[in-house]
DNA sequence: TCTGGGGTCCTAGGACCC
DNA sequence: TCTGGGGTCCTAGGACCC
């Protein structure tokens, strides 16, 4: 079916049958740092690492020869440039990524109409009843995966298996740039001899525990009991590993559904002991928050603040509201409220130094049908809600707190993603160190009109 | 080496109601 | 006066994924 070359990539002959896995995981390869290097030929070949040069930023995408440094994604920058000094460091774009995400998740929808996006740059597609407009699931791979080349550039990976895990690791062995193809009747085989880590749920913490069981494959934990396992880990995750390592996976492939919570979150680039800096920054997020609510026609009734303290120690505290609300400043007063019975303020004696502030909706209810509910008025109710919110802030911490630039900025935030946290308001003294905020340097978006980032 | 920002799902305890 | 069991909601924390 497939095997691996002297250099242990993934070749893939025609497949004698492969009607059984018509589940397909397309996963775009090194996909941010790609998309960068469609701009910048010049640097192919080098290691090239995306990612905000900040403090406290990490890589968003390392392109293949960065990896072999031991560059992955999520790693701190300052340890990645410590691995890879001559690594060509680049900022992400966003709105870039998410005009390659279209194009290619358009292909995809082209091929069968039951298309999961997972995230950016991923998608599952069942593909089982396009065998006779399109043929074979190998032969919809391999014109998909050339149809994605010809036409952005770029290179993407497929795994087709009858299970979504299964064709999901699938296609990360076959990366880069490759398909592999796991016959249901294979499944076993090619699941068992891999590492538990492989299994889909079992991250470091997980997998330590297994370990400490003396399991170390995924056949061991096929041959474990249900009952150690659940012990273990507890019973749903145990009963989900369990059957994975059976190949067993109810999931099937669905086209998204409503979102469940929205929320922004901030890590300041130098801890912050001030209480009205962080009601500042929950002004914003809360603001923000609440866009993206309107924009999806929706409505949130459980309010959540989240502190991250100087240690790396986080908790979240909630409250649920009486009335649903899609309003910032309503979510600001609640989470206000929050923040300050939480005892972490300046209330006695000098607030706990912060690190991260985050303010999130739970318990979404949406509109009978938000499609149509976006446009001008919206746009305009939108923006006289801006100009009230910023009369209140400015009440608040006086004049000057808060510009327009910095309110408009925040819609913008999303896609000009910036780990440094320290907004620019005009009433900030200049902290020698600090770097500016890339949000409010690129004051561009509409001030509504964006549906929420399903992915 | 020192840890982003967007999420989802699971667990567990307590309150409250029947 | 002492005590049950189920169901639902709320809160907090943690693991995981992209």
């Amino acid at each position: 079916m497939s095997k691996q070359d002297g250099s242990g990539r993934i070749v893939t002959t025609v497949p004698t049958d492969d009607a059984t896995a018509s589940i397909l995981h397309v996963d775009m390869d090194a996909f941010f740092a790609s998309v960068e290097l469609l701009e910048r030929p010049d640097l192919r070949g080098l290691p090239v690492v995306v990612g905000h040069r900040s403090q406290r930023s990490v890589v968003t995408a390392a392109t293949y020869e960065a990896r072999k440094f031991g560059v992955n994604s999520a790693m701190p920058m300052a340890v990645a440039l410590r691995r890879c000094p001559q690594a060509v460091v680049l900022e992400p774009h966003f709105e870039r990524y998410q005009h390659y995400s279209k194009q290619v998740m358009a292909m995809f929808d082209d091929v069968t109409p039951l298309v999961e996006r997972l995230g950016i740059d991923e998608a599952f597609l069942d593909v089982s009843g396009s065998r006779r407009l399109y043929g074979s699931p190998f032969r919809i791979a391999t014109e998909l995966r050339q149809r994605v080349h010809r036409e952005t550039g770029l290179h993407c990976s497929v795994g087709a298996a009858s299970t979504k895990f299964v064709a999901k690791l699938a296609s990360s062995v076959a990366k880069p740039d490759g398909l592999l193809i796991v016959p249901h009747d294979e499944t076993l085989a090619f699941l068992h001899p891999r590492p538990i880590g492989n299994l889909w749920g079992v991250g470091g913490r997980t997998e330590e525990t297994l370990r400490s069981y003396g399991l170390s494959t995924i056949g061991d934990v096929a041959n474990t009991p249900l009952d150690t396992l659940q012990r273990a880990i507890g019973a749903a995750g145990g009963a989900k590993i369990h059957a994975l390592a059976w190949g067993r996976d109810p999931r099937e492939v669905t086209t998204r559904s409503e979102e469940k919570s929205v929320g922004h979150e901030v890590t300041f680039e130098h801890d912050v002991r001030e209480a009205d800096r962080i009601r500042r920054e929950l002004f914003r997020l809360s603001d923000q928050v609440g866009r993206r609510l309107r924009a999806a026609g929706a409505t949130g009734r459980t309010v959540v603040l989240k502190l991250r303290f100087g240690d790396f120690e986080t908790i979240t505290r909630s409250k649920t509201l009486a009335e649903p609300t899609d309003l910032g400043r309503r979510i600001y007063e609640e989470v206000r409220g929050v923040y300050e019975a939480s005892g972490h303020d300046d209330s006695n004696g000098p607030a706990t130094p912060i690190r991260l502030v985050g303010v999130r909706m739970e318990q979404l209810a949406f509109a009978g049908d938000s499609s149509g509910a976006i446009g001008l008025w919206d746009d305009d109710a939108d923006w006289r809600e801006a100009e009230t919110t910023m009369d209140a802030l400015r009440a608040r911490f006086g004049p000057g707190s808060v510009t327009s630039a910095s309110l408009l900025g925040s819609s913008s935030r999303r896609l000009s993603r910036n780990a440094s946290g320290t907004s620019t308001h005009a009433a900030d003294a200049p902290r020698p160190g600090s770097g500016p905020d890339s949000a409010s340097g690129s004051v561009s978006g509409s001030v509504s009109g964006r549906r929420p980032v399903s992915e």
